[in-house]
DNA sequence: GAAAGCATGTGACCTGCATCACATTTATAA
DNA sequence: TTATAAATGTGATGCAGGTCACATGCTTTC
């Protein structure tokens, strides 16, 4: 499936739009590849778009003053990444984003997502409606956080994502779950 | 200040909307007024309104099977409480809110807030630009919690929120910071 | 296909924070 | 005001998970 009829369905899961209309939305996306390891957002850098995932996996993360890795949030197809809070307030980025295997993305700018949202009102509906999820999504994984320990958030997370399990290293559902590599290895052997 | 003029001026400082269309808007809120400890929503109920907080102190809450308490939020005035994921997927309340001190809201709810969105494009933005900002917080407060320990947790709560510490109790306090009040303690003595 | 570089497993040890226990101080209600 | 309950402080003890160290296995890449 190809990245416009991702994103087509994607869209049209949630709001009705007509097919000029979604042509004249997709005009406002770039399309991007990437390789493995390739980094789309770096600490420090300008932020000044987000990112559709039409195939492969992205990871957002956060590195701390001892060069320990969070990682927010991995990006599958359908998904969406960016550092948001150095987009929506024009700061530089302290969350980075880079690619866990190659990738195709779909990129917008900040102001021409904000443009399609005063133009028409069912993207504006969109992007509240995505927003509501990934809110609800992030006070659920605080309250994982704070009520549950390493092997529940472990066990949470094979329920949650099987898939990537397979593609993502050790090292990095550790990051994800935040602990360190070796509780998670004696998570699952002894 | 009434509730009137507090909605009003949160709402313009991020749309425009004129007199008639205020009014109209506001119409749609309900006022109501609660006394220090009594539950607006109670774990298990069905989640129809959100409420905006005019005067007083409410919280957000969840409690475990340990019957242990986290805290998500703390609001004052000029902030929104609910269970979002209740409200948004229909289901019943797993967060509860409750009142730590008498408190004055504003109920709106979810059918006459989408009502609200779908008519007036300016009123869909708004919730839109709110739930960013709760999305942009709640991603902070997790990476708060993975990167640091009580102790910097602890200062940065009085940072952001220095206010909060004269009204809250520590017992709250504690259950905010993911920490025990014994904890909690021993952080600001010894 | 050898060499260098990552990813993973596993032991030893240390520490931050939870838990339990109980004293003390501060609210709340009768 | 007094009685009862709730909030807070503080010691003793236990444990989950971090850190360091090193061995083994798996990829790249030249």
């Amino acid at each position: 499936m190809n990245a416009e009829t991702i994103l087509k369905d994607h869209l049209l899961k949630i709001i009705d739009l007509n097919d000029e209309q979604f042509s004249y939305v997709f005009s406002h996306f770039k399309p991007m590849s990437f390789k493995k390891g390739q980094v789309i957002i770096a600490e420090g850098d300008k932020v000044s778009c987000e990112y559709f995932v039409t195939a492969g996996c992205l990871k957002s993360f956060y590195i701390n003053d001892d060069l320990k890795m969070f990682i927010l949030q991995f990006a599958m197809p359908g998904w969406w990444a960016s550092d948001y809070n150095a987009l929506y307030n024009d700061i530089k980025a302290t969350i980075s984003v880079d690619c866990i295997t190659d990738a195709e993305v779909l990129c917008i700018s900040n102001a021409d997502r904000e443009k399609l949202c005063s133009e028409i009102h069912a993207v504006e509906h969109f992007f509240r409606w995505r927003t509501n999820k990934g809110y609800v999504a992030a006070q659920k994984r605080l309250l994982l956080f704070m009520n549950n320990d390493a092997k529940h958030r472990y066990e949470e997370l094979l329920n949650t994502y099987p898939q990537l399990y397979n593609i993502v290293s050790k090292q990095l559902i550790a990051a994800y779950l935040g602990v360190s590599r070796e509780t998670l290895s004696r998570l699952y052997h002894g």
